[in-house]
DNA sequence: CGGGCGGCCTGGAGGC
DNA sequence: TGCCTCCAGGCCGCCC
C-alpha cells in the first residue's frame, strides 16, 4: 500500500477505464473505516458521471459532474480495483461503487485504516483532511530551499521530518528510507544540522525515488495492486528497505535497521553519515 | 510549540 | 499442527 507512487499508479491505471462512466448506485457493507462512511454518501454521488481522477498526497480524488468529488484513501491495507458488477463480494470489501458499464469499483481494506468520503470539489483544500497538507514532491515548489526553510528552528531527525505531511506529502516509510540512502544522509541526523547543499540533494533524491517507483508500477511487498490487480516491481530496486543484514547496493556494507517513532528505518551505516 | 508515543484494526510470519 | 507474539507501507490525538 500506498505511499504516493502506489496511489499515483492506481490513479493512472483507473483513469482511462472509468472516466465517462456513470455511478449508478453505491453499496456499503461496512461503514466503520478510519472514519464512519457517511450515510449520505450514496445519495450524494449516485447518478453522476466521472469526469477526472486526480491525486493529492495519498488521497485519490474522483471528480464527478456537478462539483462533487469522491475521495478514497487506502490507509495501510486498502485496495481499489475494478471488477465485474456481479463479482462476489470479497472478504473485507466494505464499499462497492456500481457503474453504468456493469462494473464496480471495489474498496477492500482488511485493517480499515482507509477512508471513503465525498466533498464539494471546490472545498477540498479547505477540508480538515487536506488543510494542513504540505507541498507535492513531484510538482514545482518542492526543492532544497523549501525543505531548509521548513526545517528552520526544528531539531527533529530527518527521517521523521520527511514523514511529516505538513512539510511534504506522499513520502511514507519505504520511500523515506530509500531517499535518505540515495542522498547519503543518516536518518537520525537532526534537520538543524543539514547544509543547504544537502537539502538540495535530498529533495532531488525524493523526486528521483518517487518518480522511478511510479515508473516501476509501485512497490508490492505484501499486497499492493493497481486498479486492474497488477502488482508493482519497485521492490526489486529497493536499496535498503526491508533488507536488514543484506549488503548495501552501493558499498556492500550490511544494511542496518533501527526504530524511529515506532517505525522501522533501514539505512547503510557506511554510505549514510 | 515541537516532538514522541500509543492507538486504531486484521492477517501473516516466525518462534516454540 | 497449534498457539503465541510481533510486525506491517498511515494518520491522529494525547502528552510532556
Amino acid at each position: 500500500m500506498p505511499e504516493l507512487p502506489e496511489v499515483e499508479v492506481l490513479r493512472r491505471s483507473l483513469e482511462p477505464a472509468v472516466v465517462g462512466d456513470r455511478i449508478e448506485r453505491v453499496r456499503t457493507w461496512n461503514r466503520s473505516l478510519r472514519e464512519p462512511v457517511s450515510r449520505g454518501l450514496a445519495k450524494r454521488i449516485s447518478g453522476r458521471r466521472i469526469e477526472r481522477l486526480r491525486r493529492r498526497a495519498k488521497y485519490l480524488l474522483i471528480d464527478l459532474e456537478g462539483g462533487t468529488t469522491l475521495i478514497v484513501h487506502l490507509g495501510m491495507s486498502g485496495r481499489l480495483t475494478l471488477v465485474p458488477e456481479r463479482a462476489p463480494r470479497e472478504p473485507h470489501e466494505h464499499v462497492g461503487v456500481f457503474l453504468s458499464s456493469r462494473r464496480r469499483l471495489r474498496f477492500r481494506d482488511p485493517r480499515r485504516f482507509g477512508l471513503v468520503l465525498a466533498l464539494s470539489t471546490d472545498r477540498i483544500e479547505a477540508d480538515r483532511h487536506f488543510r494542513h497538507l504540505g507541498v507535492e514532491p513531484l510538482e514545482d515548489g518542492f526543492d532544497g530551499a523549501l525543505l531548509a526553510r521548513a526545517a528552520h528552528g526544528r531539531r527533529a531527525p530527518v527521517k521523521s521530518f520527511l514523514l511529516d505531511g505538513r512539510i511534504v506529502v506522499g513520502v511514507g516509510n519505504i520511500y523515506a528510507s530509500e531517499a535518505l540512502h540515495l542522498a547519503g544522509v543518516h536518518p537520525k541526523r537532526s534537520v538543524a544540522r543539514i547544509s543547504a547543499e544537502r537539502w538540495g540533494q535530498l529533495a532531488g533524491a525524493v523526486r528521483t525515488i518517487l518518480a522511478s517507483a511510479i515508473e516501476q508500477g509501485g512497490t508490492t511487498l505484501n499486497d499492493f495492486a493497481d486498479g486492474s490487480g497488477a502488482p508493482g516491481y519497485f521492490q526489486v530496486a529497493l536499496a535498503v528497505y526491508d533488507r536488514e543484514g543484506e549488503p548495501c547496493t552501493r558499498c556492500g556494507a550490511a544494511v542496518k535497521r533501527i526504530v524511529q517513532g515506532n517505525r522501522s528505518t533501514f539505512y547503510c551505516p557506511r554510505c549514510q553519515r
